[in-house]
DNA sequence: CTATATTCCTAACAAGCGCTCGTTAGGGTG
DNA sequence: CACCCTAACGAGCGCTTGTTAGGAATATAG
């Protein structure tokens, strides 16, 4: 029974790719009960309102990178090695679902004011999981930089907007993605050795 | 006449600043009016319609997107010396005006079909420009990278993205946070001694 | 001072919105 | 058979939306 996709599943993957596509607002319930082949009052049988839609997409994609990032965070490793796989790591929950990534990082702000402040704590929570890592790089010597919060948000920029151009019917596999991504982080695009 | 500020103009920032907090589409032409205290209806003496007044605010700020790096791009000078720059002068635009960069880097998208065309053909050439200085540098052997289009991707997703963190109150100045990011950019986050 | 634009207001419009409601069809379950 | 539950229908409510029209007010120009 819970086995197979609900209508409840499939209403939430439809409400994340039609977020994505146009946006929160311009998404009417109708729009989304069109796409699983039901009436728009009919969506109400699963949710009670559409914020709770959009947070079914939301919070289900913060879980996942928790359970991405978490892993990696907690082990006991040369901090180097612990970015570069948080970095393949934030990227493969991107690119596994490009769609609900993509509503979580752009369409959460309009969510009803509670789930909202919900969110803002997740997040800030997750990048702490970073300034965690970044300061652990700073003290141990091994990061030039100096400030953690400014180069966790450096870190985040760079990954969480590669929805905007990444496809997966590209040239690139995730992992390819994830790889170069983390060279270019942490290496920089400079040549080492002039 | 024109050195004056118009009702216009105050329009358009209204624009940019309520399309930046709330998005397109949760912003009314009634809260637009109502922050430089004229009617709903009364905006349409200035614009044609909502998208006009969104496309007002994305044309205006890809135009100073553009007089921002031309000059680097075409300046004659070593190829690290003019990515430094267009770094500096990318983060100049957006910390400039925070709202207006805003809108143009995540709402563009909500433009009717033939403006939200312009825009992604202007986003292109821009994109260009990037391209073609991280090309020299990749022929200059002095970038690491292969593949310019990713690494264009790359630099622009954690420049444009700094209007989710950057707050002009905070501790640094724009300036303090051009160079960071070229540093971190050009260079990575890791040592370079080890 | 008059004529002409420009700017704004008020009122209204049609369309679409999120959401509710009474109802129904179908499938277990006693 | 009667019973309840779930999922869905489809009509429609109250409201907001972008936009328009006609006229009043204000500024500009001759």
């Amino acid at each position: 029974m819970s086995l197979t996709v609900t209508k409840k599943d499939e209403a939430r993957q439809a409400a994340a790719k039609l977020f994505c596509e146009q946006g929160y607002h311009a998404t009417s319930v109708r729009d989304i009960a069109e796409r699983i082949g039901i009436q728009g009052g009919s969506l109400y049988s699963h949710f009670a309102s559409k914020d709770e839609l959009l947070w079914a997409v939301v919070s289900d994609a913060a879980d996942r990178f928790f359970a991405s990032l978490r892993p990696v965070a907690e082990a006991d490793a040369p901090i180097l090695n612990k970015l570069r796989k948080a970095v393949i790591a934030h990227i493969e929950v991107v690119t596994n679902d490009l769609d609900a990534a993509a509503v979580y990082i752009v369409e959460w702000r309009h969510l009803g004011d509670e789930r909202r402040q919900e969110v803002t704590k997740l997040r800030d929570e997750y990048e702490a999981l970073w300034r965690d890592m970044v300061e652990q790089g700073i003290r141990d010597r091994v990061l030039a930089a100096t400030d953690a919060a400014s180069v966790s948000r450096f870190i985040l920029s760079s990954l969480n907007y590669l929805f905007t151009w990444y496809r997966p019917d590209g040239p690139m596999t995730a992992e390819e993605v994830g790889s170069m991504m983390a060279d270019y982080i942490l290496d920089g695009i400079k040549r080492r050795t002039v």
